[in-house]
DNA sequence: GACCTGCTGCGGCTTG
């Protein structure tokens, strides 16, 4: 495949000294040099994948036309920073302008560009979003000649708001341009590619290339119990200093407050046996500049073992060298982000990744042992979620359009929406009602029979905060003197005395500003982890719930190497549930009877048991639930009855949603913009992506009770 | 009891 390339890329090739292409590199060139197919290259991290699309696409583009040839997207501006230099050390051998575009980058190189538009453009989805709203103009002379559109890691858009907004832009984009425009998406190892071929372009002209292959994975699996203290047993973290202490290390506790806690502790540690001083922490509320020193720190320093405790800050694809191991503490939520975390170790070649896993309780450990054997045993990878109508996105991109045309007639937006490739499960009639419901709510404003912006559409649009389609909380800052070292929320912990924990150090709040949003501290001895409020929508799929009641039941089940006390935890878990006959594992199911009130088990994924607890309480019936458990408790009675009851709900389940969606404003609180929707189609966003009505009562219809009667000791 | 992501244009200021 190399001879496809042009000259100068053969040289660059060449003065690299690779071993030779890549697999995917290969596969690439062949397909970008002699089709003209749209692309999906997907392999694990560090196999080359920016490469892989660059040697074609630059070999391939002529760079002597004007306009922007090449339009790079990235869901980080970290990213962008990082790809820069590799993209520029490229494009040296052909005399191609790099330009870095987003909010952060140099305003005079941006002005340069529009002047002469040339070459590549390095983006973020919110950056082309705003050229578009307020300079059309610009955004045409500089993209209306492209060729190709690369969309890094565009694993992290699929499913999301975010990544029907990069779709809706993909085909904006393209309607500047006269030419085709190719669209190349590089991806990790994901569950289904569906979601990937739709962004890149219309069905059927996108090929999706990939190498499965991985690197060998070697986990232990270790258990200490927390009970109900509120922080990590000593002898978890005396272990994981023994584990880390003499190697580069990630350690993702699957919190910012524990990442804290876990920097602190372990730099304590070092400090008392005389260890190296390299323990940080990393997570989105540490200070930007901070975090770039541990970044570089990280990819430079050959010579001294470190430990950064972070959260998916790291789990993306920013550049930070070789790590010996990760260490996970309790079970992630996904597979994907499991084998994403773990990709991070033994990146040189050769190496295999290396995982510990230390659980702080049963179950938890159990789920993190259920994600491993899946993956190894199938290379199970959850499917994305995505969903069919996302009219709270529709409702954002109609506002956009009205601004980057200025105006426009009815028709003409509902055709611009009903064309675009994001929308195409919306029909023309919920398009024009939704946009009609717009104009009486003065979003939008009909004059001269023309479209435009209305009065409160003004306040949306003339936000800064309207180029992004997600939510974000307000933080306040903190700083020791005039120096910033982070960012905490306000929650009732943060008073002036209290101690907390920051960027791995410990701090003493002695003034909280809240007009400056400002919170100053010094250094102090001794301090508890900061709160953070989270949200709690992480999800768990089915598959991996039915791993778990299959690693419960079935004798002879195969697992990973397992601590003396893990093997003891599981063992416990398995003898509570050895009395239950279980041989479906899709629909046999446990239900504990006790004298007053009854457990039952239904091993679903989060989406699932959040819908049952819906139909529930729909019912009337009262219960509890806990998710990592997925358990229901309920006061004895008949189950079958309850079942019954529940399943009954949903023949009447538009009014039921109807009244939880008025009643209870937090239901819609995922969407920053669903609230300017007519009322039903609240309900429908509410009823789509909350939860998974036809998934439950799927289940509910086939699930068998497996009984047991746990009387009182007499 | 999750996590993460991004941001125009303009006026007025300081600094080299």
């Amino acid at each position: 495949m190399f001879e496809l390339l042009s000259e100068p890329i053969r040289r660059y090739v060449r003065e690299q000294h690779w071993d030779g292409l890549r697999p995917i590199q290969s596969a690439s060139i062949q397909k970008v040099m002699q089709s003209e197919d749209n692309l999906i290259l997907a392999s694990r991290t560090a196999s080359g994948k920016t490469e892989a699309a660059f040697l074609p696409i630059l070999s391939r583009v002529d760079f002597s036309e004007a306009g922007v040839q090449v339009l790079y997207i990235s869901p980080l501006i970290a990213l962008i920073n990082d790809q820069f230099f590799r993209v520029e050390e490229l494009c040296k051998h052909l005399d191609v302008p790099v330009t870095k575009w987003h909010g952060e980058a140099s305003q005079t190189l941006k002005n340069r560009l529009v002047k002469d538009p040339r070459g590549v453009v390095l983006i973020t989805p919110e950056s082309i979003e705003a050229m578009l709203v307020n300079s059309e103009y610009k955004a045409k002379g500089l993209f209306s000649n492209l060729k190709f559109i690369v969309i890094d890691e565009i694993h992290a858009f699929l499913g999301t708001d975010r990544g029907k907004q990069l779709q809706s832009l993909i085909f904006r984009l393209r309607q500047l341009n006269k030419g085709n425009v190719r669209v190349i998406g590089l991806s990790a190892t994901i569950g289904s590619f569906d979601q990937a071929k739709d962004m890149a372009g219309p069905e059927n002209t996108t090929k999706i290339l990939l190498d499965p292959n991985g690197k060998e994975i070697e986990t232990d699996f270790k258990y200490f119990e927390q009970g109900n203290l509120s922080e990590l047993p000593l002898a978890l973290i005396k272990d994981l200093y023994l584990n880390v202490c003499n190697n580069k290390v990630l350690v993702f506790p699957n919190a910012r407050g524990t990442a804290e806690e876990v920097a602190v502790k372990l730099h304590r540690l070092s400090e008392k046996v005389g260890g190296h001083p390299h323990y940080y922490s990393h997570h989105s509320c540490v200070n930007k500049e901070w975090r770039e020193y541990i970044e570089e720190f990280a990819k430079n320093n050959e010579r001294f073992p470190f430990t950064i405790a972070c959260t998916s800050t790291l789990e993306l694809g920013i550049d930070i060298g070789s790590v010996d191991k990760v260490v996970q503490i309790n079970a992630t939520h996904s597979i994907a982000g499991l084998i994403q975390r773990i990709g991070r170790s033994g990146r040189r070649n050769n190496e295999t990744s290396k995982l510990s896993l230390y659980a702080t309780d049963p179950w938890n450990l159990l789920q993190g042992l259920a994600c491993m054997t899946l993956f190894k045993r199938e290379k199970f990878v959850e499917p994305i979620e995505y969903t069919e109508k996302p009219y709270d996105i529709l409702l954002h991109q109609a506002l956009a359009l009205i601004r980057q045309f200025s105006e426009c007639t009815q028709d003409e937006l509902i055709h611009k929406l009903s064309v675009n490739a994001a929308f195409k499960h919306i029909t023309v009639d919920e398009i024009k009602e939704i946009v009609q419901h717009l104009q009486q709510t003065d979003m939008l404003e009909f004059i001269g029979g023309k479209l435009i912006i209305g009065v409160e559409g003004e306040k949306i649009t003339n936000s800064k905060d309207f180029f992004s389609v997600f939510q974000t909380e307000t933080y306040f800052r903190v700083q020791v003197q005039d120096k910033p070292i982070g960012e905490i929320p306000l929650t009732h912990f943060t008073t002036v005395d209290q101690n907390i924990l920051l960027a791995a150090k410990i701090w003493k709040i002695i003034d909280i500003d809240i007009p400056a949003k400002k919170i100053t501290v010094i250094p102090a001895m001794d301090g508890k982890k900061p709160v953070f409020a989270g949200s709690g929508s992480g999800e768990v799929h089915p598959r991996i719930r039915r791993e778990m009641l299959k690693l419960l039941i079935e004798d002879n089940v195969e697992m990973p190497p397992l601590s003396d006390d893990a093997k003891e935890a599981i063992r416990q878990l398995r003898l509570e549930f050895e009395y239950y006959k279980i041989e479906d594992f899709e629909v046999d199911r446990p239900l504990k009877v006790q004298v007053k009130e009854m457990f039952w088990y239904s091993f679903q994924g989060t989406r699932i048991n959040s819908t049952l607890s819906f139909l529930f309480k729909a019912a009337g019936i009262d219960h509890e639930w806990w998710d990592v458990e997925s358990k229901f408790r309920f006061a004895t009675g008949n189950f079958e009855l309850i079942v019954q009851q529940a399943m009954k709900v949903y023949d009447d389940l538009d009014s039921h949603l109807v009244k939880k969606v008025l009643n209870d404003p937090t239901e819609l609180s995922f969407s920053k913009f669903g609230h300017h929707l007519p009322f039903k189609y609240q309900v429908l966003l509410v009823k789509d992506k909350r939860y998974d009505f036809a998934g439950a009562m799927d289940f509910l219809s086939t699930v068998n009770i497996s009984q047991v009667n746990v009387l009182p000791q007499p």
